[in-house]
DNA sequence: CTGTTAGCGCCTTCAG
DNA sequence: CTGAAGGCGCTAACAG
């Protein structure tokens, strides 16, 4: 800094003046301009170290997870946040944590150590947590997860009106009964999607006695018993309605090997929108987003933006329907 | 540091002796114990800017990637780097980049001005890329990708092994005549994969003639329209192996509306072990494992132990077979 | 074995 | 509108 100060003949001050836009100092258009000369001709970057140390402040945001490694989406979520980061000139850290609370709070500790100016905690399967309290010393969003109290505010995915619209894409073309293929009910996600369900047969003037309820597990091969298990109580639907894409993929597999086609037979949507499955299937699966990109996105632009105390408890973020080619009317 | 220095009553540099062990200084032992002590009831931490400013160098390694949105992989294999890093006090930031050499530029740049020790640079397919030079200034390894030249030491999966183990798990079980389902040959992934396949045919003393090859994309929906090409040449032999778990998945879809049965009629082996698909297929799929873990791991294990310039040019992975249910010995 | 001293590179009050 | 001076918290010669 010192050598484009001689280069710009002027003092170190006032270049790091021109070079903190923001501070509030009013300089000269000639001098300014003589200053931005020197950094482009000696390329001269700022060393956000020693930046750093005197604002105490890093342009990094951390992002802690659990179990990155197996969820797909991960990726999505980390990606978006890592966008807006950038955008505005910070960097995204990710840090992995367990699920328990200890070594979550240690990599939140690890973070703070290094002087991360705000955290993202990301949560795999939506569900409540309990936050270690090193969260209070540092402005945090929780993303896919949320905490009673609201004392941290949450984007989570609308996974109620999520459970509406995948529902929405077999009633609107006519379907009447269903089997809706669901996870276990410990979970979050099922309920509210459970209750998107109830809210699309009754605004379809449909009884909930005509449609089916299973509880699965979300794996692949428990969409693949539960069909089978329709199949065998000869009571197959016109329609299934998966928990998940992945469960959507054990029920093409189980009714293709019942010898009923998708969609002319049975037609069937899934949720989740996984990349390289939903669209990949045969016929490629008719399914509901889960805004992963934009949730990670979300929660760094908030961050960014300062006051994060401001915010609602919770924001939700619309899943919206991706139809494809697996959902046709109903065979009369 | 000067109330921990106070508190101990010793000077600064006493305090900054013990918390460098390997500082070179000897300190006494009852020293030595009183300043920890004032360590630990203040609760002292040391400020990991300052420390960066003078030491110039961060705890930090940077991990440089593309694509990591859609890739299950990427996961396991910043999962590895990371747990690698945080054993030895460093953490990993994680930076996207796309695939074009000057947004991957201008990443590594972004890493370089904040001090990053060193650079994991992981590509998504593998496949021979153009660094830019600035990874010149760093230490650098690359992760599933590769230079001319060997100017950068690379880890990277050994897959014409694979290969081999892939075809070996259909051979020894006393199938002669199989189908590769393969991806394109514009892949160096797949030119790897078919020489092992070709070893393991030659090693059983089989011929290639008796073999069926056919390129798909490793998409889902190219190992099913495969699939049919073969039943409609009524060229369905006992066992298929695919280019990776999702062609496989496909594979099923086909087979099981075909009315062949996994893996009484037809055994199937696939290619990665994609977590959440290989595992809870219907049966579970025989495949091979790319070992991502492993070599996010390694990455950063020999960049923390320092002098990268000593590795060979590039470093295999062994992919270890995983076997499942989905192989048996062809009817006879 | 321990303390003194001089910065690392930048920001920021306070005077001009 | 610009400059001088002090210090963020730590490390590393160099003395003792």
């Amino acid at each position: 800094m010192a050598d484009v100060a001689r280069a710009a003949g002027v003092s170190g001050t006032t270049v790091s003046f021109v070079l903190n836009e923001n501070s509030g100092q009013v300089i000269s258009l000639e001098t300014r301009q003589r200053v931005l000369d020197a950094v482009e001709t000696l390329g001269y970057r700022r060393n956000y170290l020693a930046r750093s140390l005197r604002t105490s402040h890093t342009a990094t945001v951390g992002f802690v997870t659990d179990e990155i490694a197996i969820e797909p989406y991960a990726g999505a979520t980390i990606l978006g946040a890592h966008e807006a980061a950038l955008a505005q000139g910070s960097l995204l850290v990710v840090v992995n944590a367990g699920r328990d609370i200890r070594t979550l709070r240690r990599s939140i500790d690890e973070l703070l150590h290094r002087h991360v100016d705000s955290v993202i905690l990301a949560i795999l399967g939506t569900r409540r947590i309990t936050v270690p309290d090193n969260t209070k010393s540092v402005p945090t969003v929780l993303l896919n997860g949320y905490v009673m109290g609201g004392l941290l505010p949450a984007v989570l995915p609308d996974e109620t009106t999520g459970g509406r619209t995948a529902a929405d894409m077999l009633f609107d073309v006519g379907h009447r009964s269903v089997a809706f293929l669901t996870g276990p009910t410990a979970s979050w996600a099922t309920r509210a999607r459970l209750t998107g369900f109830r809210r699309a047969v009754a605004a379809h003037g449909l009884s909930l006695d005509d449609q089916t309820i299973l509880h699965g597990d979300y794996r692949i091969d428990s969409g693949y018993d539960l069909t089978q298990l329709l199949i065998a109580h000869g009571r197959l639907p016109s329609a299934i309605l998966c928990g998940n894409d992945r469960m959507a993929t054990g029920v093409y597999l189980a009714l293709s090997e019942a010898g009923a086609r998708v969609p002319d037979d049975v037609s069937v949507v899934g949720y989740d929108d996984q990349p390289q499955l939903a669209d990949s299937l045969h016929p490629a699966l008719s399914t509901v987003r889960i805004p992963y990109y934009q949730m990670g996105r979300w929660a760094a632009e908030q961050l960014l933006a300062g006051d994060v105390q401001m915010l609602p408890p919770r924001t939700y973020l619309r899943c919206p329907p991706v139809p494809r080619s697996s959902v046709s009317p109903p065979r009369r």
